[in-house]
DNA sequence: TGAAATGTTGGGGCG
DNA sequence: ACGCCCCAACATTTC
């Protein structure tokens, strides 16, 4: 007997529900489908797919070549694969995109009623969304007591499985990795693989190293981008190449900062269960009030808060990071996030948008949950007067100037304070650093203290 | 997981 | 020794 075992955000072998469920039936034939999309909004960004290359490759290897590609739509691929196979089963993980649940079911109905055995199993998440709910029934809309009562009250994360013993059995009908050209359109590849180590493999090294020597200083380094305190893991738990289940479970008597790392964790279930409840959060604003808002249109002030050039370092080393790396650092995206959308008064859509294309670890719920977090329109948002001055977290949280100088190298001489704002430097301490400021670098393309009154008048309105 | 303005306190210099 | 002022350091309030 055989069934057929759909790879969608689950890329790993250890702690895969679905995989083990699917070995314990049948034969397993491995496929991945690079799915259509009811519209580009939900079609992965450029780094996406670039990180998703280089995990299917690393997931065909561990499973010796027998995953077999395919892309289009899921049902008929399906259908043909069954026939063609005699497959009896299908089996997979679930994702929580309304759009995929909406498609899932429709599967799911459409090869039961052919006679299929259809399964699907939980990898992605510590608690189910429908499962949490206050006590009249409602969803929970602030983070701590969803967290605390909601999550944990109602029960501990289970243990992580190990790998199963799987028979595979390869495909005749679909193609290779190659086919799907996930690296056709451009350059991020090398930078990508550069920077990270991309697989199930690279997701258990980089969760050991952070268990080595991250965690130790967690809740107190993780604010300073500079320093390597964080995890690291968003894009091997976007990808599912290692699952919260083991996240959680490795760090248990870990140290003081357990609660602190394990509060993150919960923060991106927070950000799924926001997007079961509210499916159209990542389209519109979760309070209504900002509906009305004024927001600007102004292309070059964008253009050059995506590139980086907006002439406030502590802004644009963490924007050349994202361009540079496919990530930008905790810290520093709520510095940009609050700059783009407040000193900008730019919508966070904007935002959303140029992190969708450029994170590796862009993910449908916890990018647009955070954004609106950000600009205060989303649930339990950081309020409207909460305006960050990129100068002043330069100072408290790269107090060395080693974020800036690394992402900034015509900055490198420019000596401290002046460092956070080049604009204040005397002319002689500029020429000594060779800095032309206008030329070499930016001036600043607002004024901080004048946008952030400005934001203040105009959010004040809608509050 | 803010920043800036405003208020309070207490040590030290000084007449 | 005393009152006065200055101001840093910290606390509170406001947006």
């Amino acid at each position: 007997m055989k069934s057929i075992f759909w790879f969608r955000q689950d890329l790993r072998l250890k702690d895969n529900p679905g995989l083990v469920a699917a070995s314990k039936a049948s034969v397993v034939i491995p496929i991945y489908i690079l799915e259509n999309t009811p519209s580009d909004r939900y079609a992965m960004g450029e780094a996406s797919l670039c990180w998703l290359h280089h995990s299917l490759k690393s997931l065909n290897e561990s499973l010796g070549g027998k995953l077999i590609f395919f892309s289009g739509d899921p049902l008929k691929i399906l259908q043909g694969l069954i026939k063609s196979e005699k497959a009896e089963g299908v089996y997979w993980n679930r994702c929580y995109e309304s759009w995929r649940i909406k498609r899932d079911k429709a599967i799911k109905a459409a090869l039961k009623k052919e006679g299929v055995t259809v399964n699907s199993e939980n990898s992605a998440l510590l608690w189910e969304p429908w499962e949490i709910h206050k006590k009249d029934g409602t969803p929970y809309k602030v983070f701590t007591p969803f967290y605390r009562k909601g999550c944990l009250e109602f029960d501990l994360p289970r243990e992580p499985l190990r790998a199963p013993t799987l028979h595979l059995s390869k495909a005749k009908k679909g193609g290779s990795l190659e086919s799907l050209k996930l690296l056709s359109k451009m350059e991020w590849e090398k930078k990508i693989v550069k920077y990270w180590n991309v697989g199930e493999k690279g997701a258990h090294q980089q969760l050991k190293k952070f268990l080595g020597h991250g965690l130790e200083y967690y809740k107190e380094g993780r604010n300073f981008p500079a320093r390597s305190h964080i995890s690291r893991l968003s894009p091997h738990l976007h990808f599912g190449e290692i699952s919260p289940h083991t996240v959680w479970h490795s760090i248990k008597g870990k140290g003081p900062n357990e609660d602190c790392f394990k509060s993150e964790l919960g923060w991106r279930e927070f950000s799924y269960y926001l997007l079961y409840h509210f499916p159209k959060l990542p389209e519109k604003n979760f309070q209504e009030k900002f509906d009305a808002f004024p927001w600007k249109k102004r292309p070059k002030h964008l253009k050059a808060w995506q590139k980086g050039n907006t002439g406030i370092p502590m802004v644009d080393a963490a924007m050349r990071e994202l361009w540079e790396t496919g990530y930008m650092h905790n810290r520093s995206r709520m510095i940009v996030g609050s700059f783009l959308v407040k000193n900008l008064l730019m919508h966070w859509k904007e935002g959303e948008a140029w992190f969708w294309d450029c994170l590796v670890d862009a993910d449908l719920a916890s990018n647009s949950a955070s954004w609106q977090w950000v600009a205060g329109s989303g649930a339990d948002a950081a309020p409207y007067f909460r305006i960050f001055n990129p100068v002043t977290q330069g100072e408290k949280f790269d107090p060395d100037g080693d974020y800036i100088r690394k992402f900034i190298p015509e900055l490198k001489k420019l000596p401290i304070p002046y460092l956070y704002a080049p604009w204040t430097a005397p002319d002689e301490v500029l020429e000594k650093a060779g800095i032309e400021l206008g030329a070499d670098y930016p001036e600043p393309i607002v004024d901080l203290k004048e946008s952030r009154e400005e934001a203040l008048t105009a959010l004040k309105q809608v509050s």
